[in-house]
DNA sequence: CTTGACTCTATAGTATGGTACGGCCTTTAT
DNA sequence: ATAAAGGCCGTACCATACTATAGAGTCAAG
């Protein structure tokens, strides 16, 4: 098993160095081993953890979010029905966001609509409806 | 007309005191005049404002996006189409937003199929598939 | 005139997810 | 042996949009 410094890492995962460390501060990665210099010494299991987390991160997880769902992992006893509600309160979660932006794109839509874009600002029909 | 305190202001308009001071002190109201004791004193025009940010940033503007919006409108020589300008732009960026949304869903969607919610967290296809 | 509610300022803290900096120590290559 | 590159830590800083606090002064009602 090869241990790898921190920049390897870092870089094999495409985050930055600062981010590991912050990561192993935040609790999402376990502790580093040392070497007797202080330097941290990974094995090459984090590259897949941090990838872990970079994906989950891409599905709208945040880190605290995140964090639980490494410690499910490595909990004993836990069972996948618990990974998966979580998934699916993201999902509901990320689903409600996307109706909200949808009522956002009606509302704006209808302004711009009204709107002939001749004319000084003072007739703007935007601005007057954002007034009223 | 009639000159207002600041809290008065703000529960006319919905929102807390301190806000009222924030958005003096960020630029998105003009300086309120002062009595001699360094009290504010608005005038109710000043409400209306306070509306026209509430229902902007419900658009989804940033207050920074909200602050050039009233700029423009105090500007002289503004024409409606920047205005237009800048909804419209804003229309793109939660369109965006959704579709970058749709994609997570989907996604997720995919995850939480795979998974029937038996057996171990060690054989949860979900965790399978953000670790790989 | 007193009391309680209101207002003032400046400063710090909240949450999120990092990024940057300074000063120092270690490793690695030549 | 030396110098560049990399690593360490603690702290501060970024943006966003507030919110809270302390300590002081002011206003209005009774």
């Amino acid at each position: 098993m090869k241990l790898l410094t921190i920049g390897v890492v870092a870089k094999q995962a495409g985050v930055g160095v600062e981010t590991v460390r912050y990561y192993e501060r935040e609790g999402l990665l376990e502790q580093a081993q040392r070497r007797s210099s202080g330097y941290r010494q990974f094995n090459e299991g984090v590259i897949n953890q941090l990838r872990f987390i970079r994906r989950a991160k891409e599905l709208d997880f945040t880190l605290k979010e995140i964090k639980e769902l490494l410690a499910l992992r490595l909990a004993p006893g836990s069972q996948c029905v618990q990974i998966k509600q979580r998934a699916e309160a993201k999902l509901d979660n990320i689903e409600q966001k996307i109706r909200s932006l949808q009522r956002m794109k009606r509302a704006l839509k209808k302004l711009t609509a009204a709107c002939n874009g001749k004319g000084p600002v003072s007739e703007c029909p935007i601005l007057d409806s954002l007034e009223d």
